[in-house]
DNA sequence: GCCAACGTTGGC
DNA sequence: GCCAACGTTGGC
């Protein structure tokens, strides 16, 4: 026996990221400078936490939230990893935090670049697809704005739209 | 606009 | 450290 038996730890990761297309359409992604919006404005500890994680390279899907037609828009890349979100310091910004310091920074995000958009994958097809039961913005309850998501899932997901 | 579910806050 | 009150999320 080997010590071969564990994955690099390079292995691209992927996660489920969810915007409002109020603020960023996957076509406002399109659009930008290189493709590339910094994902400001998290405020949840535990998706900051995931965004730490995340290593370059990584995939994730970009999920329309808080509008008539919520799903999977496309995917997108991490393109730089975790630092300070300027926002939190920004007391004009909806996103300000007064209790956050800038010599300790509470709240960080990553950058993130269009891969590809996909037609749009829908909320309700989703949850019609058995292989993705348990895929976290399914269950109930679930309201993380960014979580893993499973490479199965991940590959059951481009399955229903023919890509892979 | 409703409301279930969950996270955060702050008094004790 | 408990937990009630409050705020937020997000689909419907």
């Amino acid at each position: 026996m080997t010590a071969a038996t564990s994955k690099p730890p390079t292995a691209p990761k992927f996660w489920l990221m969810k915007g409002e297309p109020d603020e960023c359409t996957i076509d406002d992604l399109a659009n930008l400078p290189n493709q590339t919006v910094p994902w400001t404005g998290v405020r949840n500890y535990q998706a900051r936490n995931f965004m730490r994680e995340m290593r370059l390279g990584d995939l994730a899907f970009f999920y329309h939230s808080s509008c008539p037609e919520p799903g999977i828009a496309g995917i997108v890349q991490i393109s730089r990893l975790a630092y300070p979100d300027a926002t939190q310091f920004d007391a004009k910004s909806k996103y300000f935090d007064a209790k956050s310091k800038p010599e300790a920074p509470r709240w960080e995000h990553v950058d993130v670049q269009l891969v590809r958009k996909l037609p749009l994958i829908s909320l309700a097809t989703l949850r019609e697809t058995p292989a993705l039961a348990d895929l976290t913005i399914l269950q109930r309850g679930n309201r993380l704005s960014i979580t893993p998501v499973d490479t199965v899932h991940w590959e059951q997901v481009l399955k229903l739209i023919a890509i892979n």
